[in-house]
DNA sequence: TATTGTTATACTCTATAACTATA
DNA sequence: TATAGTTATAGAGTATAACAATA
């Protein structure tokens, strides 16, 4: 004896001064691209930030932990138990160096290599699935919008 | 005597990898803005979560927790607290329903109308900021497009 | 039986302070 | 003294299962 509140129709609630925000609108679709993603992954027993972190690895062999850090904007200590997680499952290495005993060369092994190919193809799908052509000249210039706005929210 | 790794320069780590996802982007864009969101609320002592709800609940007044749950598109137990807090501040509260008494009309209070008002100010200042003009035409079709993706995703 | 709100719990992401070993 | 990686810890968002009160 409900209306028809079902699925994603909120009924009668007005939700205008939120939805007028573009960040709320952007962190609305970030939980939905997200929740899809990680079904994705899940097969690969990835998730986003280690599938994140082993693509950085795999594209930059030899990467220090300070640099992937930087380069996924996460802080250090973050980034250990994701580096812990993918060398325990065999799919990176570290390897000291010798120029610098401090730190390490973060190494994709065969296997981390393999799980990237198989589970970069996946994402892939699923992105065109959501998004569309991903070189569509509209979604070039979505993207630019969403890096210019990322540089000017940084930039405070 | 490390070269120009400075602030979010990332040296020459390659990310196209991820920098190609659109998915990606929008992470780095909703964590770069949320940053910059908590920094507008903070003086305010709200999260970008409770903004939301003492939004929702000021624009309709006695909407039930059930209702404001889906709306916000989260789990009915993560609201609780999120209400607790409100009400524990006196912006809000929880008043049973005659009609169904399992049920709450969430109120504002004037306390909690007024707050909404000075917060709503600061969080268009923060977005203008950042995005620009939010009736721009361009504006608007990024938010289009963001809204196309979210149900996209959600649909699977 | 089904629904509203609640409790308990767990996982993930993010952040900071302080430690170690090297430099 | 400074840096790389680590440990410990905490806050916040999100999710599920199970319960009491009510429908």
């Amino acid at each position: 004896m409900q209306d028809a509140s079902q699925d994603d129709f909120t009924g009668e609630v007005s939700d205008e001064t939120l939805r007028q925000l573009v960040g709320y609108n952007i962190k609305r679709t970030f939980n939905a691209v997200q929740a899809d993603l990680a079904r994705v992954l899940a097969p690969f027993d990835l998730r986003m930030m280690t599938y994140s972190a082993l693509v950085l690895i795999v594209d930059n062999p030899s990467l220090r932990q300070s640099h992937l850090a930087d380069a996924l904007a996460v802080e250090r200590p973050n980034l250990v138990i994701i580096i812990d997680e993918l060398e325990r499952r065999g799919l990176i290495s570290r390897e000291r160096l010798a120029s610098d005993r401090r730190a390490y060369a973060l190494v994709p092994t065969l296997p981390g290599r393999q799980l990237y190919e198989k589970a970069v193809r996946a994402v892939c799908a699923h992105e065109t699935h959501i998004f569309g052509a991903l070189d569509d000249p509209e979604t070039l210039k979505l993207v630019a919008a969403l890096r210019r706005f990322e540089q000017r929210a940084r930039r405070r």
